[in-house]
DNA sequence: CTGAAAGCGCTTACAG
DNA sequence: CTGAAAGCGCTTACAG
């Protein structure tokens, strides 16, 4: 069953350039000590011949892979596209390659993590939004670099001191967003909550909170559902069935839920913002046509960020530094489903 | 350089199950000839070191390695993330992982096809939406399995013979779109195009001139564009700023395009669906939202049957089918944008 | 700066 | 049904 391929090896690539594999090996691996001369020469022979190592052979012989495993939910695939696409954007220009996976649940993410990371199958790894469960004593992280992309180490998280991390500012954002709607003289608020298990739902909600706590004066509570157009659509109908309808704003930990919440209020006939007014967060392209107040998520700068921490990781032959953090911002972006005519962005043009 | 790696090989498993390498190997590859009792002893040991074989040894060795590269372009790594969700859930019933990577154009998308199946790196790969260009004489498919997504070869494409593909049936939902189209008495329709490299634009663009030149009474122009929301709305812009505006119906190649073409008229006071309907392609989330009628495009199931394709070679030792094409179906989701109010749906409930 | 040699962890004929 | 052996194509000490 081997394989009929005809490939070029190093061995032949040598022969060529009348050299040894090793030298090709070194030029290959951009080792500093060979001859320019030899270099060149092997260099243009491998250009020529179209080489290209077996990149199992060079997994196996102990060198780079260029291999990054990056793991997501189901859930939010196509939410994470562009975050893939930004890791993907960093690991091209290192010569390296994405090993991506979609988990479906708890388990399942933990499992296929351990399962691309075992047995040196990639460099790094790094770890969407994962469940925060990972951080639990029963995980421990791998000994290859792990970057966590929108999450970051819960609790004491044993084994997790050299693993590094990007997220937004979620308070600081939620803070803005909160401060936009107050101006619009809102004063008793609905957040719509997301699981408790995904760190930028988690953060949102003690966000909300904070500031509901910071401000006396205002009214707060929160309704938790997953994060999805269906979860926000139902909670808000249940909430307008129990009859108290007392609050002046949602505040949706994510655009999906808000575009439920807008679709719930339509069918219910309340208008927006008139009767209530209705934010979301990561500001989906949709977002824009309909006018949902939102906070931009850099999602491509996330996945940059991400790629580059691991790599620089990667390229370090020993001194590893602890656990690094980088913290994106998130952009208010004011439309109209927060606009009241009594606030004052009503007397603007 | 060698990595402090305590990982468990075959070789250990070998010695604890009182066996040899050979049997191990024989076990892990699901070979038959092993005896259920040492098969069953082997596994226990397998299962309770949490061993897991080494793809990169797996692979040099010249077994299968369950890597399947998957490529797509920057263009649309949003709007593929559920065909890629797709394919990702059939190879990992198959025990597979994706490599996958995005081009930024077709040199580019060439040249990572081509690094990411030269040298035995993956068991297959998978092209989705590549540009047509790689049809051409220059470019020759690899002697591993690939299959096209929401593509296929054109001209005579040598070599791509035993090439399998799925696209989705452009034609027939084309058709339906325009027959609702002109059920609404809709009578002068213009086609915004989207590029002539992407198979998908070019089949909507084919099937659009086709049922003008099959239905007599009715006119049809079309303009080009990329297949963005500001393509879709400058294109209208201009459209409109050239002063003619005699169109009943824009009629899009997809649905972001779709989405700045309401844009243009928003910003033109052109009231939707009353002086013009719009319609778009792919029924993207947003599009229920926006009232947006639109052809659904069953993305994972194009994932999915891409897989499915691949892996169903994989799985045949020598005899090698020709190619297979899979044909879906695009369903018709008829909603604001083009309803008119004289058209007999109006009269519904 | 260069080469010969060992070895990475598997798979697969080959011989029992 | 099982084992010993060769080999996949690289990398990296080791010795010049």
């Amino acid at each position: 069953m081997r394989r009929t391929t005809k490939t070029i090896t190093l061995r032949q690539i040598a022969k060529m350039a009348h050299t040894s594999k090793s030298t090709v090996s070194r030029v290959l691996t951009k080792h500093p000590s060979v001859s320019p001369k030899t270099r060149a020469r092997i260099n243009q022979v491998i250009q020529k011949q179209g080489f290209r190592p077996n990149l199992f052979a060079q997994g196996l012989a102990g060198g780079r892979t260029g291999l990054v495993a990056v793991l997501t939910s189901e859930i939010n695939s196509g939410f994470y596209a562009e975050v893939i696409k930004g890791i993907d954007q960093v690991a091209g220009q290192h010569e390296g390659h994405l090993l991506s996976s979609f988990a479906h649940g708890t388990k399942d993410y933990i499992d296929l993590w351990k399962n691309l990371a075992a047995g040196g199958r990639v460099d790094g790894v790094i770890l969407i939004a994962p469940p925060l469960d990972i951080f639990s004593e029963r995980v421990r992280p791998d000994d290859i670099p792990i970057v966590l992309c929108s999450s970051r180490p819960q609790g004491l998280a044993q084994g997790w001191e050299r693993v590094d991390s990007v997220t937004v500012d979620n308070h600081k954002g939620i803070n803005e967003l909160m401060r936009h709607l107050v101006d619009q003289k809102h004063k008793r608020f609905t957040h719509i909550a997301g699981p408790h298990d995904i760190y930028d739902a988690v953060e949102r909600f003690r966000a909300f909170n904070q500031f509901i706590a910071d401000h006396p004066g205002l009214e707060g509570e929160a309704i938790q559902t997953n994060m999805t157009m269906e979860g926000g659509r139902t909670a808000v109908l249940d909430y307008l069935k129990r009859g108290e309808r007392k609050t002046d704003a949602f505040v949706a930990c994510n655009d999906f839920a808000a575009l439920g919440i807008l679709e719930a209020l339509k069918e219910s006939c309340i208008d927006v913002p008139q009767s209530v007014a209705v934010t979301g967060c990561d500001d989906d392209p949709s977002s824009a046509i309909l006018g949902l107040t939102s906070l931009r998520m850099p999602m491509i700068d996330l996945g940059r960020e991400a790629g580059r921490l691991l790599f620089d990781r990667l390229g370090r032959r020993d001194e590893q530094p602890l656990a690094r953090h980088s913290l994106l911002e998130l952009a208010l972006r004011i439309r109209a489903t927060s606009q009241s005519k009594t606030g004052p962005t009503a007397t603007l043009p």
